[in-house]
DNA sequence: AAAATTTATGTTATATTATAACATAACGCT
DNA sequence: AGCGTTATGTTATAATATAACATAAATTTT
């Protein structure tokens, strides 16, 4: 079982996730004969400011701050793009947002933890997850091929928060 | 484990499909004290003509044929949120679509098995699955509220097809 | 190194999905 | 019948995503 829930639910030092991720990234390239060019980078950058999925239009936002010039969606989408083809990034469709995958190139299906509070995102790999769904998909006859299952709820620095504030409600 | 996959994978008398679940939604909105408008009848109608998931501007196309006068989307997507909030019908984030349910009313977590080629969406509740998602959302601490499975490959009616034509492509 | 080819980005326009805000109509109660 | 509530109509627009074509930058071929 992979996961990065224990980053994404404590204080942390982040730049230590943003350098790893960034060199991840360059090995991957490297490897896949694939160009991490100066926008691709930028946007796995973004992407990686926190451990919250960004919108789209967020990273166009962030990205001309960060560029000092107007970027246009496509060359958004087209990083994005780049970036979900080498499994760098994952899409999130219930969010429509985008969010680093901590562990690219492990092959892995994955699972997202949502928090309906603070909108943080941990993605864990989990075998027994994969045993079932694969089980499931048997029993029907349905060839899998991939997945996506994302779980709402509320991560362990909220719910400790809940606990001190009460009621607080969701995004 | 309830699942309609049998139906939706197979030639079967549809309007039985359509029927049984007008007469659930009638049910459960008379037990809730809910109003089946015939506007909201007419939706629920024809996100059950298939078991093929419809996107809000496909419901509005023919809900506009339906009763010969242009409806605009926000009359949709009421109907369909009134929908959603009892159950009789699911969106499927992955694709921007909705698709009636077949078992309303169960208090179900629920998984979606979505062909890439022929574009049928099963439905099933499967305990296993619960048990792993909670387990795993347990081994995080995080409070696991709601969730959201999607699963994408080749329906068996698909698959048996591919295997005569040979290399038919994906949708 | 110049030409040719491929790959990446820029630019403009537009498609697709969804909601806000306010107006009108239908219903349910007393 | 009058009143409040609920549902729908209407117009406009927000938010997400892509098509189509132009330019530029990098890579390969000659």
């Amino acid at each position: 079982m992979l996961t990065n829930s224990r980053l994404v639910h404590q204080p942390h030092d982040h730049d230590r996730c943003i350098n790893a991720a960034l060199t991840r990234a360059k090995g991957l390239c490297l490897e896949r004969n694939a160009k991490l060019t100066p926008t691709r980078e930028a946007v796995l950058t973004l992407l990686w400011q926190s451990h919250r999925p960004l919108g789209a239009y967020q990273v166009q936002e962030q990205l001309s701050k960060l560029l000092a010039k107007n970027i246009a969606p496509p060359t958004v989408y087209r990083a994005i793009e780049f970036l979900l083809g080498l499994g760098l990034i994952h899409r999130l469709p219930s969010l429509n947002a985008y969010i680093g995958c901590p562990f690219p190139s492990s092959h892995h299906s994955n699972l997202f933890m949502i928090c309906n509070q603070c909108g943080s995102a941990a993605e864990m790999t989990d075998a027994a997850l994969n045993e079932v769904l694969q089980t499931a998909s048997d029993k029907a006859n349905f060839v899998l091929q991939s997945q996506s299952v994302e779980l709402f709820g509320r991560c362990p620095q909220c719910t400790s928060s809940v606990m001190n504030e009460e009621g607080s409600g969701d995004v």
